[in-house]
DNA sequence: TAAAGATATGTAAGCGCTTACAAAACTGGA
DNA sequence: TCCAGTTTTGTAAGCGCTTACATATCTTTA
């Protein structure tokens, strides 16, 4: 009664009659132990209110059942709805989630892993293939068990769990250029230690060189992915010109800012100028026009993040790469450009 | 060279020609070690690549320096934002966040705090206030340090840090109500379980009963925080008699599923019925028409939990609770009623 | 019914760190 | 120079758990 602190191992042995070691074998491997002992163990525990200490166990068995997610930030929808579903997965298994972000920086990246490393993860998630060789040493150095999600090239390691980004946006730009827009713009991401960024722009770009028929990329403009930082974007490219009859932004967040802008500005989606977007979160088919955009598996990519990342941890060495398929969804802020050219009147 | 294992506080000791204590003294009170020793063991730290185990410091310590998050989903950007910014403080502080979450579901929450609390945090972060008393019993016996956001009442205890839903609706509802609106309806969360939907639902009506001159809720619904469940909702609504000519929703992915709906429907949103959101996320000012909306501040909510949280943690009584202000949005989607009665014509 | 094998339980040695306490090495003032 | 006071360092006892190994208990089968 006047015990303050938590009850241990050693209370529940007591009180249940049997040594620690049966309890622990009770709690880890249940079939280890009889029935009939088992039983008492789980009265006993149910009694005391027993709960096991983190420290003893992680100490003990060298293991935490915690593992660690550095994302750019949870504000994206895109990456909240991945991370939900991550975590989801993680707690079937009975593993806990350490969340960092890093602000698209990758010197904060290397200190948030360094942070959750010395926090006991047993491994990690990781966003996306850019980062400097820092970071890769350590994990390296250190062994760190852990996934890389959010991006797949043809090329991927066994640890990789994503999409093609650069194919992805290929493909999103061909269904614009079969449309009949050549002069297309792009609003992208940052792309300076964004892989997926890069790879982004990089699709519309091939898409539009292979295209030939005199398409051209008349513009890009690399916009942190926030939705006013899509709205000036789209101010800049569409003050100057020959303006684009279409414009492919490096995702919704700033697909929906420049939508936002044009509304502001008097000038009309798609009447004046087309707009595609990337990742397909639950605000591109609320806004009006809705926004064409390619579908990106969040949930399922969290969903395989975490399986691949478990079956890692529990020595498997199989199981990855995992490659998940996109889907562009063409949706009424894209339609052909007013005056198109390769559009035969019916 | 042949050792495989991680080097421990034994090893630097021994290399630096210390005892493993003024090491650990080193780590963690370094001026009560004297430069020339702390320059030794800084030199052997470094040359063996050293970082302290996590385990045997929780062991020791009883001392984690992590929190846990248990909040109801990260898909809403709603509580995304607010982790975010929670996430940040504590990492300023040196601490860090396992996070998991429930799905609205209170047995769910009890199972998390637990695996959450297993899973070594120091404290807790919670939303809402609405909680079975087993889960209360649960923080109580155990003393679990927690704060517990996203509400606040008058009578608000030192632990809490949020802003009074009730109080916010009710403003908000006035604003409906002077404009002319007497058919009102609400589309509410799903309040069983969920004080803060109760709250804003309560919110609403005594501000209607209030104000008295007619104005009546005509309907109310419970909805899950979803776009499809906002959009069946709206859609029930408008198909019964009498109709409302403004409806007041649970928050704003509520809103944009009743406007989505509308749209969909050919319901002209204000000129048929006006729509008011909650929680001011992004998506709000960026629908057509814009949606009036409450401006929660999420940021600020979520730095101030993390403040508190880690005030409590390091021992302090005060600094709570902590009350946030909102601010109603009016935006396009609010108009006056079509027939307004108490709109003389100018 | 006894012996061999399988199953269940107990014993006790750590896991790597912190920290109370003891011991040693410094101060400075008489 | 010596001593009391102060600062720095070392010693060693846990923290609560897991697990290899030893021991005890139950099945089988000949």
């Amino acid at each position: 009664m006047t015990k303050i602190s938590a009850p241990t191992l050693e209370d529940v042995a007591r009180l249940a009659g049997v040594s620690t070691a049966s309890i622990s074998r009770a709690l880890n491997d249940p079939d280890k132990v009889a029935k009939p002992t088992r039983d008492k163990i789980e009265a006993a525990i149910e009694a005391l209110g027993y709960t096991p200490n983190f420290g003893g166990r992680a100490l003990a068995s060298n293991r935490t059942n915690t593992v660690g997610a550095v994302v750019p930030t949870m504000a994206n929808a895109m990456f909240a709805s991945g991370l939900q579903a991550f975590q989801e997965v993680l707690s079937e298994a009975g593993v806990n989630l350490l969340l960092a972000t890093t602000g698209y920086d990758s010197e904060q990246e290397l200190r948030q892993i360094k942070a959750l490393m010395a926090h006991g993860a047993d491994g990690l998630m990781l966003i996306g293939d850019a980062r400097p060789q820092s970071t890769r040493d350590f994990l390296e150095k250190r062994r760190i068990p852990h996934v890389i999600s959010w991006c797949f090239q043809p090329d991927a390691s066994p640890i990789h769990v994503g999409f093609d980004n650069r194919a992805a946006c290929y493909a999103a730009t061909q269904h614009v250029l079969e449309l009949g827009h050549r002069r297309i713009a792009m609003i992208c991401g940052v792309r300076q230690g964004n892989d997926r960024a890069a790879d982004r722009f990089d699709g519309v770009s091939a898409a539009i060189d292979d295209f030939g028929q005199g398409a051209a990329m008349v513009r890009a403009v690399d916009a942190q992915y926030r939705l006013e930082f899509g709205g000036d974007a789209f101010e800049k490219i569409m003050s100057q010109s020959p303006r684009p009859t279409a414009i492919i932004c490096g995702n919704d967040v700033l697909a929906a800012g420049a939508l936002k802008r044009a509304r502001e500005l008097g000038i009309d989606v798609p009447g004046d100028v087309s707009l595609v977007g990337f990742d397909d979160i639950g605000l591109a088919s609320v806004v009006t026009p809705a926004l064409a955009t390619v579908r990106v598996p969040q949930i399922e990519m969290g969903r395989e993040a975490a399986r691949l990342l478990l079956a890692r941890l529990s020595g498997e060495e199989g199981g990855g790469p995992v490659e998940l398929h996109t889907e562009f969804m063409p949706r009424a802020s894209l339609a052909p450009p007013a005056q198109a050219v390769d559009q035969p009147e019916p």
